[in-house]
DNA sequence: TTCTGGCACTCGTGGCTGATGAGTGCCAGG
DNA sequence: CCTGGCACTCATCAGCCACGAGTGCCAGAA
């Protein structure tokens, strides 16, 4: 095990390393913090450090960087996080208080968590399935044609055509509507299968095949919508260290665009608390040198979504988790209350 | 007025930039084009070019690169727009029909964009205002609060949520619906103002309240929806040129981020036929040394919305418009169809 | 044992130099 | 009006060197 003051010299390392974007050397260190020895003694500490692959140095003779697992055991139990100030908090709830819908709540959190952090934000659209149902409405567009608008308690909105085997009449889709909503709405959206199986038997034989498609559009919306929107912001940060390195940068733009790699990369998320995956932690390869910073946000105690930002390994943790954790929270209000 | 020669040099002189993205000097220029005449001629000509402000060179005794207005000659009279291959017509349709609702349909267009010219792809979503009217909704959340919905001929929808002073009856509601529906559907939105003024009169006294609320709703979505939402995507070709102009990135990225800039990028654009922007032409700063190619597209004849890129001055632009072109015209079949 | 000061060594950085060559402007002659 | 020739400019690049931050190791002190 690491004794105490190795410890200290790890979290030196990481705190100056972060802030000067330099590799950070034995002297520097002694001068900036008050460690109690001399350069000499740190010079063996990191030798240890060193050894156990918490730091590395990029050349011989030069400063050391932390490494991925260097990160890690900081952020564990070397840092907490770092409270917003009440300017911020305020800040924060005014900015968010101003959303007229869904979309303008992601997307305002969106920049906010991006201007807060100075790093790449991403908001993941409150889930479908673990959403629950506030309204189906069935709309007769055309003779044959409906229309099909799910509503959920977070306020999305989904809908989808569909086109009928044969005309529907009005007295149906009123039925059909009636029916649809005394079963589902207040369930979970991943309930609604089995809530609406043997919805079509209760129907006219006749309007069996039209009740069928309805019905068949709809699962079939539930299950293409479990792949979740994502909306990204503040892509501009990428070049405040770009002078660093200038040709990781386009293997992380071209990640960020792929929202399949994003989801993948919220999904590891645990549901409550702030994660942290650092540098090669994520499995994408382009990421190798970002980490993620997320957590979940809901209306309730259960989380509907995910947020978070990706940035460099070299960042502030503690202030950026305590961004990432205030602005979920408020984001999480915000949708209770609408 | 140039000579045939000297639009022929100028002509030569930007597709050998936009190929090699180097300066180039006049022995390279007879070298690669049949100009029938010597090095030194062209040196001549290139000497009336730099002064008549269409080239010009980064220092003494390099080569010629483009300016500005070089390039709008170019664009206006040296080149035309090249078509796209029968393979790529193919592509474009196979990856467009696949798409099942509007975003989807948005979603796809910008990844096409962004792949076919390797350049980033703004497409804007079909503005409410230029649409019309297919269907308006009232839904009844809780006694005194309604769901409006307005679904465009383009397959879009916009939801608000109204709190009305007082409860509604699902009587009034319906006939609310019905009224609305047979005065504004099939009729552009831009026209529902004048054709709901009076809506409210034809009511009873006690429903007034009631319904002079959902209809300011109605008419504030619509000015609200009127600076449109947009969707931007591969960003990540902007690093292909980076090695170029690495401080450019940034810019660039901060104003692709705004969506205000690009409504007012877009906003420029002539409602038919490819619209070319170039550099300073584009009065926002960061984009001094980009060139927007954009094109309005709609169901019909009419624009209902636009899409273009985002590149550098030095772009193939007979290849971009080309590319532009072919998806607008694309896009317009598939809003048709649906 | 643990810390410290000293010392020789490593190695990336930045400034300087000179050679190279692409490209130019100009001019006299076809 | 075009062409070949010529002197000139100047960015780029490789090579070189001095600098200095930072290291590892060791012997001696606490």
């Amino acid at each position: 095990m690491l004794s105490e003051r190795r410890l200290e010299v790890l979290r030196a390392i990481v705190q100056d390393y972060v802030g000067t974007e330099e590799p950070v050397g034995s002297k520097a260190l002694t001068e900036r913090h008050r460690l109690g020895v001399s350069p000499a003694t740190v010079r063996n500490d990191m030798a240890v450090l060193e050894e156990e692959g918490f730091i590395h140095q990029p050349y011989t003779s030069a400063g050391r960087i932390p490494t991925d697992k260097g990160y890690r055991l900081f952020v564990d139990k070397l840092a907490g996080v770092k409270p917003l100030t009440a300017a911020e908090r305020r800040a924060i709830q005014n900015f968010l208080d101003g959303a007229v819908d869904l979309d303008d709540v992601v997307a305002r959190t969106v920049r906010l968590l991006a201007q807060l952090t100075r790093q790449v934000a991403v908001v993941q659209y409150p889930s479908l399935t673990r959403s629950t149902v506030r309204h189906v409405e069935l709309l007769s567009l055309a003779p044959a044609r409906v229309m099909l608008v799910l509503i959920t308690d977070t306020g999305r909105v989904e809908q989808r055509l569909v086109d009928c085997p044969a005309p529907v009449g009005e007295t149906v889709l009123a039925d059909l509507r009636a029916r649809l909503n005394s079963r589902v709405v207040s369930h979970r959206f991943s309930d609604v299968p089995s809530l609406v199986q043997d919805l079509a038997e209760s129907f006219e034989h006749d309007d069996r095949p039209t009740v069928s498609t309805v019905l068949a559009t709809l699962l079939e919306t539930l299950v293409e919508e479990t792949e979740e929107r994502i909306m990204l912001g503040g892509t501009a940060n990428l070049t405040r260290f770009n002078h660093d390195f200038p040709l990781t940068i386009r293997p992380v733009l071209e990640a960020l665009e792929e929202q399949v790699v994003l989801l993948k990369l919220l999904g590891e998320v645990k549901d409550s608390g702030v994660t942290v995956r650092i540098g090669h932690e994520n499995a994408h390869e382009g990421l190798s040198s970002t980490s993620v910073v997320a957590m979940g946000y809901g209306s309730g105690d259960e989380a509907v979504a995910r947020l978070g930002v990706v940035g460099p390994t070299r960042m502030d943790y503690p202030g950026t988790m305590g961004a990432v954790r205030a602005v979920a929270r408020y984001v999480g209000q915000i949708l209770a209350e609408s």
